[in-house]
DNA sequence: TATTGTTATACTCTATAACTATA
DNA sequence: TATAGTTATAGAGTATAACAATA
């Protein structure tokens, strides 16, 4: 695609702008059902729950977040009771993080609002559109990731 | 699309992922480079310069902020001397925000950023379905438009 | 010395409520 | 009274640097 396109398609703005959109939105709905997660703290719960027992090295590089914030919103999920963190047992400064049975119900707590949500954000798309559109996106994100730096 | 191929795709949060990173390496772009705003800065100048004379008002419905994010905004923008507030000559309580020659320098100074990251961001993807997915996309964001509230 | 995680700090963005000015 | 914009305030996320503990 050339410049004049892409320009004209504002392809980078336009994802920035949905996904602020959809974070919004999913803030609001969490507030109005008085869940007591942000997005963000959701999608560390939902990468600790996809892998149980990961490094916070490791859940920093599945969420792009860099070690501050996820020692900070660890350190919020566990205080819920959300989440665990248990040392290495041989290698003493490396923390394990589990999720806990109060994590895993909140997470399917929230996610009939979820569901709710991204099936309202996908309305009127064909399945094949949307497939398409996934693709594309995961192609954004490989791309992205060579380029993005943050303290892992 | 039903609920177990929506939960796989977690299209939501591959939105919000992908917007976040976008935003991420911009805001790192500009740094480097010396540019002066960060990516949100650089979206309301962007909305000022499309459409000149704009109230507050509506620069904020454009840009989906609420308007207390739009005169923090706005307040940086017109200090670095990129626009200008102008009372309309009847309604004296309405602010009409112009752009600058020099907000106009500032946004063509970092368009070649912009553009070189929007271009490796769509590496590997042909027009075709660059196209498909923007269609997604916009559908995407007029749905979500509805349910958004906000502060206008 | 390199790695993992924490702490400190500063700034921006977001979000809500309450306020002023004005039509 | 409704609208446009501002102010106040609080919380969360982001980003960088510096630090401690440990392999």
């Amino acid at each position: 695609m050339d410049n004049k396109d892409l320009l004209k398609s504002r392809i980078g703005m336009k994802l920035v702008r949905v996904g602020k959109m959809t974070r919004a939105i999913a803030t609001q709905r969490f507030t109005k059902e008085n869940f007591p997660l942000t997005p963000e703290q959701y999608t560390v719960l939902t990468a600790i729950l996809d892998h149980d027992g990961l490094y916070q090295r490791q859940i920093s590089a599945i969420t792009l977040k860099d070690r501050p914030n996820i020692t900070r919103i660890i350190n919020i999920l566990e205080k819920m009771g959300f989440v665990t963190r248990t040392s290495d047992v041989n290698k003493r400064k490396i923390i394990k993080i589990n999720i806990t049975k109060k994590g895993k119900d909140a997470y399917n707590q929230a996610l009939p609002t979820v569901l709710e949500l991204w099936q309202e954000s996908v309305e009127g798309v064909s399945d094949e559109e949307l497939q398409s559109c996934l693709k594309v996106l995961n192609k954004i994100k490989v791309n992205l990731e060579e380029k993005l730096n943050i303290q892992i």
